[in-house]
DNA sequence: ATCATGCATAAGGGAGACTTATGCATGAGT
DNA sequence: ACTCATGCATAAGTCTCCCTTATGCATGAT
C-alpha cells in the first residue's frame, strides 16, 4: 500500500510548466510537445495524485487549492534544478583543468600559460599533475598532456613533441675531461639513470656499441626534469629532448656535444581530450593556442583539424 | 546556442537515485528498473552535460567534482518534490470536503456530523455550501450532496432522499381558518413561494384543478430551509418534503395536514463523488456512515457496493 | 451569430526507454 | 595464483507509452 511518493518525473514536468503558465498550450511550447501531450500528462497526474490539479474553465485553467500548494513546491524544486545545471554549465564553460606531465609543465608551459591566460581571462586554468599512467582525461580534467608510450586510442590525440633525445651535460663537467670530442668520451664522465633505455639506443645510432651499463634502478619517465638539475649542477651526462633545453644550451648551462640526437618512435609529447571535448570552446582555445606556441617554436605541426593525430 | 538548462528529466532521475546509492543496480532497484536502464540514463546525461558525472571504478563508482556538486543539488531538489507530494497526500487523505447544499446540510447533516467525527477522528472534515448548480467535485471537495434534477452522469451516484413534498403550515394559521380540513382549504391562505411547481403536482395528486398561481417570483431550488422558516413563523403555506421536518412535525412547529404525499420524480436528494473517488477511504467511510445513518431514520436505501444508483 | 481560443479525447505512429544477453575488469576468496 | 562474484558497459531488439494528428466541444470575443 506505500508507493512511490513521486508520481511519474514526466507528468511532474509538465506541471511545473502548466502551473506557471497556466496554459497547456503555452507549457506545450516550452516543453517542446503539444498541447495535447501536455494533456496526457497532466491527466496522468491526477490520475495518480486522485484529485484534480487544475479546474478547466473556459478559455483558461486555474490551480486547485491542492494543486496551488503543489505549484509552489515543485516550481521551487524545478527552480533549485535549473539553478544547480546552469550553475555547473557555467563553471564547466570557464574552469579548464589541464593534466600534464611534469617535464612538459615545468620545462614549456610554466612559462608561457600566461600568455594564454591573458588572451583569454574569462578562462580559469589549473594544472594538475598527471604521471603518465593516467593520461586519459577521466572527468576530472578537460584535456591533458602527456609524454607516454601508449596513446590511448579511445581519446582525440594530437601528437606535439617528438621524444628525440641526446646527450647533455655541463661544459664544467666537459672540461674536466678536456672536453668531449666523441661519443666514447661521454663514457668516462658519471652517467645520469643509465638504466634509461635511451642510451643503448643513442650510442647505437652513435655507432658504438652497447656501453652494457649495470642494472641500475631507473627512474626515467617523467623525471627527465630531475635528470636535467643533476646534469646542469656538474653531476654527470644525462640524456635529453635538446627541445625542452633551448634556454639552458643557450645560456650555456648545458652543452649538447653532438648534433647525433635520436628519436623513440614508439614515444611522443601529445595532447589528448575525450571525443566529446571536440566541441568544447575552452578546449579548442587551449589546443589551438598551444599549436600555435609549438609553431612559433619551429615545431612543423600538422594544421589543426578535428583530425590531427 | 542557448538550450534548455534542463537535461532530459528522466536522466535527472536516474541521477538522483544513483548518486544516493552510488550504484546503478540499486537505482535500478530503486526505480523498477534494470542496471543496463540506468547505465543508458547516465550515459544520456553525461552526453548532455559534457562531462562524466561518475567515476567508474572497479566494484563501485564515486562522484566526480562536478557530479558531486550536482549531487547535492539534485537530491535536495527531489527531496523538496518528495515532502511536496508526500505533505498534499496527507493532507488529502486526512481532510473531506463536503459540498453540499443549504437544505441537506441544515434539515439533516449538521446535527449527525458530529457522530461522524467521533468516529472518524483522524478527518478533518469541512463542509462548503454549493448551490445546486455545481454538484459536481469539481476538485474542491471530495464529495457532493446536492438536490437536483439533472444529476452529472459522469460522477457516481447515489440517491439519498426522494423529492416527496406536501404542504404544511403552523397550527396557529391552520385554527385561523377553523382547521384545514379539504386540500382546498389550503387556497384560502397564503402560499409561500406559489411558483413552486411542486404546488400543480400536488393538488393534482389531491384532485384538486390547477389553481393556476399568478406569476409570483420564485426563489424554490435550494431554498426549502427559508420557505419553512416562513411557515413556522405562521405566514403561511409551504410545500416542503416531511422527511427534513420531522422534528418540526413533533413537536408541533410544524402540521401536515393531509397525508397526501406526491413525489417528484425528476429530482432526489442524492450523494455524489467523481469515479476515482470511489477508491478513497475518506470517501468510502462517509459515504457508508451516511447511509447508514439514513437507513437508521427509516429509508430504503439498497446496500451499498460500488454500483448503488 | 459567428469566429477564435483552449482543452479533451481517440487513434495511431514512432522514438527512445528498457530488457536481455553478453563481455570485461577487478577484487574477494580459497 | 586461480577461480568466482560483483558491477558496469554495450549491442541488439522489443515494446511501451509518449507524443502527434485530427477532431470535438465549450465558451468568450467580435
Amino acid at each position: 500500500m506505500s508507493y512511490d511518493p513521486l508520481p511519474p518525473v514526466l507528468a511532474v514536468r509538465a506541471f511545473e510548466s502548466v502551473s506557471r503558465h497556466l496554459s497547456f498550450t503555452k507549457a506545450g511550447d516550452e516543453l517542446g510537445k503539444t498541447q495535447a501531450a501536455v494533456s496526457y500528462q497532466i491527466k496522468v497526474l491526477e490520475d495518480r495524485l486522485g484529485f484534480p490539479v487544475f479546474v478547466r474553465k473556459a478559455r483558461k485553467i486555474e490551480l486547485t487549492d491542492k494543486g496551488m500548494n503543489l505549484a509552489s513546491k515543485v516550481i521551487g524544486a524545478f527552480s533549485d534544478l535549473r539553478s544547480a545545471f546552469a550553475e555547473i554549465r557555467e563553471e564547466n564553460d570557464t574552469q579548464l583543468v589541464i593534466g600534464c606531465n611534469a617535464t612538459f609543465a615545468s620545462r614549456w608551459l610554466a612559462a608561457r600559460l600566461f600568455d594564454f591566460q591573458i588572451a583569454n581571462p574569462d578562462l580559469a586554468i589549473r594544472i594538475i599533475p598527471t604521471d603518465n599512467k593516467d593520461q586519459y582525461s577521466r572527468g576530472d580534467r578537460d584535456i591533458t598532456i602527456s609524454g607516454c608510450y601508449d596513446p590511448p586510442s579511445d581519446n582525440v590525440l594530437h601528437s606535439l613533441i617528438p621524444a628525440d633525445f641526446t646527450p647533455m651535460l655541463h661544459p664544467s663537467l666537459a672540461e674536466s675531461i678536456g672536453g668531449i670530442n666523441e661519443p666514447a668520451d661521454l663514457l668516462k664522465l658519471p652517467i645520469i639513470d643509465p638504466a634509461d633505455h635511451w642510451w643503448p639506443l643513442w650510442f647505437a645510432k652513435a655507432g658504438l656499441p652497447d656501453p652494457d651499463f649495470a642494472n641500475w634502478p631507473s627512474s626515467r619517465m617523467g623525471s627527465q626534469g630531475l635528470e636535467a638539475s643533476r646534469a646542469i649542477a656538474g653531476k654527470g651526462v644525462a640524456i635529453l629532448t635538446p627541445f625542452f633545453y633551448r634556454t639552458e644550451l643557450e645560456s650555456g648551462q648545458l652543452i649538447q656535444p653532438f648534433d647525433i640526437v635520436e628519436n623513440d618512435p614508439g614515444m611522443a609529447w601529445h595532447l589528448s581530450y575525450p571525443p566529446e571535448n571536440r566541441s568544447s570552446r575552452k578546449v579548442r582555445l587551449f589546443r589551438d593556442w598551444i599549436f600555435a606556441e609549438l609553431r612559433k617554436d619551429g615545431l612543423d605541426l600538422p594544421q589543426v583539424g578535428d583530425k590531427a593525430a
